[in-house]
RNA sequence: GUGGCCGUAGCUCAGUCUGGUAGAGCACCUGGUUGUGGUCCAGGAUGUCGCGGGUUCAAGUCCCGUCGGUCACC
């Protein structure tokens, strides 16, 4: 799912998103509660009229918000000063869960709390815990028979901890699970264990949701382990940072080396960018700050992933996953990201 | 022509009064960024201190000359 946190994925717009192959976008329940509000969206008809988008939308509910802007929790809401104004704003469970009605999301997450790691076992114990009692809560308040809802699996990086979270989780029935509070500073292998210790207590029936993972490496290793689904804002955001990521290897299109490079930044890429542009072209535009250079920069990392997790899902369909990360891994060498 | 001011990193300049290991910002070169503020962070390279001479243990700094730029006056 590209990143779309203000109704908006950054630099590019819903025919873009199209061009890509974008199946689903992800909202944001805090920055648009905030800016311009769930009532001015809803009586604009919901957030596919708002954003001219006609395919499915997620919106989170703000808990990654809890965690990057530190709120104060109390057992009964999050309270946060707004990033706009400073205004004393409280974001309860419920709320998250009406607000997200209001936006016609297809899918809504619960309000979570997202601990940053490392962090004391007890910390990460007592907001997994408060995380259950503030699912059960998203439950009950949930009304929409139209639209799906999520819970999330926290835990950090404690074995025990991600196992009950997740089990617990499942047992409440939601429509799909997430498994939250990873990538956020946690080492690649205790990230991997916490995820096997979740997915093993999840439905399979159910969509599973690794949430921020967007990595390539990241997003094959947890995809061997079962997750279904990902949002981040890796490619989006490295775009608009000069990043670009390719099947050979990610790098800096403002690297000396581009300067009269006439290739696509990946030969073997379908995107618009790609058949039209050279890499000297797009390090030029980098480099005079167009803002040309967003978008397109923007459209190829989205088709790169969008790319790499339908081709995982075509060697699952055929019985061949391992043969095909075996394959992207070593043609992309040592390259990072 | 006379007088003033200026000449130091690719750019803009500090350092000159009071001599003591040549600096800053920007630009440039790498790396980082994970449920988004387009930022930010961390490293790195960079000098005929206009040129020549003198004084001194030591000169970007003081003295003399010279070249270039600029302004004012004639």
């Amino acid at each position: 799912m590209p990143v779309g946190t203000r109704a908006a994925v950054k630099a590019v717009d819903s025919d873009d998103l199209i061009a890509v192959g974008a199946e689903i976008v992800l909202a944001n329940t805090y920055h648009l509660m905030l800016r311009p509000g769930s009532d001015l969206i809803a009586e604009l008809g919901g957030l596919h009229e708002f954003m001219s988008w006609d395919g499915p939308i997620l919106t989170d509910s703000g808990g990654f918000q809890i965690f990057s802007l530190q709120p104060e929790i109390t057992e009964q809401a999050a309270v946060f000063s707004s990033i706009y104004d400073g205004a004393r704003v409280e974001l309860t469970p419920e709320e998250a869960v009406e607000i997200q009605e209001q936006l016609g999301a297809d899918i809504a997450m619960v309000l979570d709390v997202c601990v940053g790691l490392p962090a004391p076992r007890e910390e990460v114990e007592t907001q997994m815990r408060r995380t259950l009692r503030w699912a059960e809560r998203s439950l009950s308040a949930h009304s929409r028979t139209d639209q799906s809802q999520f819970g999330i699996v926290q835990g950090g990086t404690d074995l025990d901890l991600r196992s009950e979270s997740a089990r617990r989780t499942a047992e409440l029935g939601f429509d799909g699970i997430a498994v939250g509070g990873l990538s956020v500073g946690e080492p690649a292998e205790e990230r991997n264990a916490a995820l096997e210790a979740a997915v093993a207590e999840l439905p399979e029936d159910k969509p599973r949701y690794v949430m921020g993972l967007g990595d390539t490496v990241g997003l094959l290793d947890a995809i061997r382990r079962g997750a279904d689904m990902f949002d981040c804002v890796i490619p989006t955001r490295l775009a608009r940072h000069g990043r670009a990521l390719t099947r050979t290897g990610d790098f800096n299109i403002n690297r000396v080396e581009f300067t009269n490079d006439p290739s696509p930044l990946d030969s073997e890429c379908r995107c618009p960018t790609c058949r039209r542009y050279s890499r000297a072209y797009l390090r030029h535009l980098v480099r005079m700050n167009e803002l040309s250079a967003h978008r397109l920069l923007t459209i190829h990392n989205l088709t790169y992933v969008l790319d790499l997790v339908s081709g995982a899902r075509e060697a699952i369909e055929s019985g061949a996953l391992d043969e095909h990360i075996a394959k992207v891994s070593s043609q992309r060498g040592n390259g990072s990201t």
